[in-house]
DNA sequence: CCCGTTGTTGTACAGTCGTGCAACAAGCCA
DNA sequence: TGGCTTGTTGCACGACTGTACAACAACGGG
């Protein structure tokens, strides 16, 4: 209970201030509570920053498969609601965006940080590699596919936080579904989604 | 010439410690100077790591355009240069990483770093899209496609500095360049490039 | 009632942070 | 040689850092 409110603290902190920022007492007076606490419910700040990452790796993992579950049975669409929903909050989210970079700006630095960057990176990976597989992808392809998919889902969700106006959440997704057509069937008619005219197919249409 | 040599020392320490190690007497003593030295030359710690920045834009740059020439004329072989130029050193390095991050978590927090990211990276776009127009992408495609394929880049260089065992840099160039043969011709027979057996087309050979 | 456990506070400590400043070395021109 | 500019040093200052620890409140079981 102290301990959930501390982590949401500490998340707030990071949003706000940065990994710079992400100092006992500052966490503490986030949360309204004496500076002492934090040493005592997770023995540092280290370790709960750490913690910190966990969850809202849990929260993203959540909202991701919340909606995977809500498109339905049908593979294309689900994998069509897992990029979807990586450009909407509350994914693409500036909080979100400030804490993450904080983490990676941590992985050069320490073993224990870079190992579990290490872990939650080849989970999403390996879940992007079964969406694409249940579309037909065969298996000595998923690897790298699902490498592909996972650097420019993540390459537009940082681009797309960091600068929203150069390009909007409707565009992400367009682009990040355009490269799934190709991936999984190289000969679909799907250059019509790299148009700039926005949503709409115009050599069909 | 000593403005220099602090760049480079400010460089080695974001590289070694992160964004939290860069300070004042950290830097200094990797220059073997004293700490008053910098704020003499740039008046305080946030203007020497916004030099260190320009300074790397400005090495990216010059080797993706040392690259690029290098290739020769033809307009696919410079696009695929340009990618994979930038999975090998000077570019894909912990170094350049470590500084490119402290720059993006300070993006949050202050307007005139956000500004200079705006720019650099929709010149780095732009460039992009040149290079695609050249290789016969129709106008109205060229920002989508640019906008995909930077992201897909920047994704794969991320994760290929962040985590280094996981895959390498000839799969992440493999994969940027299957991306662009779908992107200029989705006819093209470029599935092969990914499957896994690495660095030779299958189902031609 | 007492006692031990647990939650919580506030503070002390040693260290690092960025900056400002007085002082010294060195060249350079008159 | 004298004086001025520039490069460079080292330290003092106040504010901040993470951790350690003694002390106080609350509470349940004996």
């Amino acid at each position: 209970m102290r301990r959930h409110s501390l982590i949401a603290a500490c998340a707030r902190v990071l949003a706000r201030d940065g990994a710079a920022g992400a100092s006992v007492r500052l966490i503490a007076r986030e949360a309204q509570i004496s500076p002492g606490l934090i040493a005592h419910y997770f023995g540092g700040v280290d370790a709960l920053i750490e913690a910190t990452y966990a969850q809202i790796d849990q929260t993203v993992n959540a909202a991701l498969t919340a909606a995977v579950t809500a498109a339905g049975p049908d593979p294309r669409a689900r994998l069509d609601a897992f990029v979807t929903a990586s450009f909407a909050p509350p994914i693409a989210d500036g909080a979100l965006l400030a804490t993450w970079i904080a983490f990676w700006s941590m992985v050069g630095a320490r073993a224990d940080i870079a190992r579990q960057h290490d872990r939650q990176y080849a989970a999403y990976r390996a879940r992007l590699a079964d969406l694409l597989g249940a579309c037909g992808l065969p298996a000595p392809r998923q690897r790298l596919a699902a490498i592909g998919l996972a650097a420019l889902v993540d390459g537009l969700w940082l681009e797309l936080s960091l600068s929203p106006g150069c390009f909007g959440a409707a565009e992400a997704s367009q682009i990040a579904r355009a490269q799934i057509d190709r991936l999984i069937d190289c000969n679909a008619a799907a250059a019509g989604y790299l148009d700039d005219n926005p949503l709409s197919p115009p050599e069909i249409a």
